[in-house]
DNA sequence: CCCTGATTCGC
DNA sequence: GCGAATCAGG
């Protein structure tokens, strides 16, 4: 593969999106992250920001030793997996739309109990949501279903999820509760 | 462990 | 110019 006029054009557009080398990569197809970064050097977009800045120098010294990444061929298995909660805390609000009355819901704090500046900070990033169908979901979007999917009025959040979880940063924070601040909360 | 970008350097 | 290997860090 090499780069011609629209790959380097989508690697552009997904950089400018925030979109991390791998993620292009796997979006391009027949490179590696490390190509694309190599890439996105040579064009001379390595700053997001684009412009002004210049600093953000990093003082990089001599190196230690540190066998770690080897040479890995690439190796992906899409999991179109359903949202599944398995948190310590379920988002109540969507579970109850997907649930009919009357049904015993599981062990989960209500919203109430929930860290009020984890709320918040959902309500804000809905807003910046890619609002991804199911099927657009892939293992670094964040399954966080919004709406009623019973309703068109139905996405997953889809923005970057944070390492591992499910979920991105903002629905981490409501999806997986401190025990410590949920312990034996008595009324 | 997973991941991220940054850099080097043989090709 | 390219990108694997490596480095540095979260």
């Amino acid at each position: 593969m090499s780069w011609n006029d629209e790959r380097v054009e989508l690697l552009k557009k997904m950089w400018g999106e925030g979109q991390s080398a791998s993620q292009i990569a796997k979006e391009l197809g027949g490179v590696t992250r490390n190509a694309v970064i190599g890439k996105v050097h040579r064009l001379g977009l390595s700053n997001r920001s684009g412009s002004g800045g210049s600093e953000s120098a990093k003082s990089k010294t001599a190196a230690k030793a540190k066998p770690a990444a080897r040479a890995k061929a690439a190796k992906a298995e899409p999991k179109t997996e359903a949202p599944k909660e398995t948190a310590t805390a379920t988002p109540v609000s969507r579970v109850k739309a997907i649930i009919p009355a009357g049904q015993p819901l599981p062990p989960q704090p209500s919203a109430n109990e929930i860290d009020p500046a984890a709320l918040a900070k959902v309500n804000e990033i809905e807003k910046k949501a890619k609002k991804l169908s199911l099927m657009e979901l892939t293992e670094r979007t964040c399954k966080w279903p919004v709406g009623d999917p019973a309703t068109d009025d139905f996405w997953f959040c889809g923005l970057p999820v944070q390492s591992g979880k499910p979920y991105c940063e903002a629905h981490v924070g409501v999806a997986f509760q401190p025990m410590s601040a949920r312990r034996d909360r008595r009324r």
